[in-house]
DNA sequence: CCCTTTTAATCAAAGGTTTGATAATCAGAC
DNA sequence: GTCTGATTATCAAACCTTTGATTAAAAGGG
């Protein structure tokens, strides 16, 4: 276990990479894992590895806040909070769309409109020149709500990104943006 | 709605950020807010808004991809792989632990072992220091499921990272841990 | 040693997600 | 026009997550 006990002092012997699980954190777990990968599995690609898991844990910990400290008090789940976003924004539009730009599939969002409608911040019309077609809208309710909610959120988001200098938050976006790009040569797999 | 319709040609006037809510993705989103958002609530801090905004919306493509296209065909779900890969890397140890490093909470774990249990990937017993604690390890059969889906996990990881050169691929690593580190600062709520 | 407090795990209810099926409507081919 | 195939929405079952109890065991103070 890499620790010698004597009556007054504890030596903890540190190899290059030790960190007993125990003490290991969502945040410090990506760096052992990438070094245990390596030492298991030497055919691993470490550094992509490192990036996507840093990725998603680091994205992981902004909703979990924001979610948390944001909109659960007011009432919304992160999934409600996206649709009434986009509502905002976007203005009235069909169902489809709307799960299209809020990133769910529209049977989740057929799910999740039963909530939203129950509470009122939503409303359901069938569509008049498609009758199989949805369209949405916010009620007067669910305009208050994003707004109040958003201005709370913006706050948040802004004290997140005070950790980082104006060029680099710049830059962080680039890369993601490039990232994204990559995602059409990479084939991957999107949301119906 | 900005397009003049002549027998022979159809001329459309781009203002700026005009994109009609129908034509919009999930990614093309983020621009189309950030700026409909100046607009209707000028005080908005805009470049915060568009980092965390790109920021899970790019985690979040990333991980369906991984997900339906890696885990859920060899019947996994993204939590559960995110769970035998903390204990493939970290080995046996106690539930408590596992929920930390994992990134869910020990009501959210409990569940989730209840079908990784069922499906023979992994073991619960009684830690026998402390008769509350729970002791996990894999079997046999979660050892095979995890070296098997980590290897797929991790090439398609690799495909996503070609989209960056390697010194953007450690920048952008950098930034994430950045933004990390401020995360004490700006108070950020975490899991129990 | 007993009592109180803390800690580990689970349970319960409500909610959101996935995949795969079903019902209704539209659109195009004949 | 009618039939066939695509599209829109919903449903159903299985699963995961959240918050807020509850149960059991350990730890600490008197």
């Amino acid at each position: 276990m890499n620790s010698v006990r004597t009556p007054s002092t504890t030596l903890v012997i540190v190899t290059h990479n030790a960190l007993p699980p125990s003490d290991l954190t969502f945040w410090s777990f990506v760096d052992y894992a990438v070094r245990k990968a390596e030492q298991e599995l030497p055919s691993v690609d470490a550094d992509a590895m490192r990036m996507i898991l840093t990725l998603s844990r680091a994205a992981s910990m902004v909703i979990y806040d924001l979610e948390s400290s944001v909109h659960r008090p007011r009432g919304l789940t992160w999934p409600g909070f996206r649709v009434i976003f986009a509502l905002w924004l976007a203005g009235p539009m069909e169902a489809k769309t709307t799960a299209e730009i809020s990133g769910m599939s529209r049977a989740a969002l057929s799910a999740l409109l039963n909530t939203l409608e129950r509470d009122g911040l939503i409303v359901r019309e069938r569509a008049s020149h498609d009758r199989r077609a949805l369209q949405l809208s916010l009620t007067e309710a669910g305009y208050g709500a994003i707004l109040g909610g958003f201005r709370a959120h913006n706050r948040r988001e802004s004290a997140w990104a005070a950790a980082l200098e104006p060029e680099e938050r710049q830059e962080f976006v680039r890369l993601l943006n490039k990232l994204m790009a990559g995602s059409t040569d990479a084939k991957a797999k999107f949301r119906n």
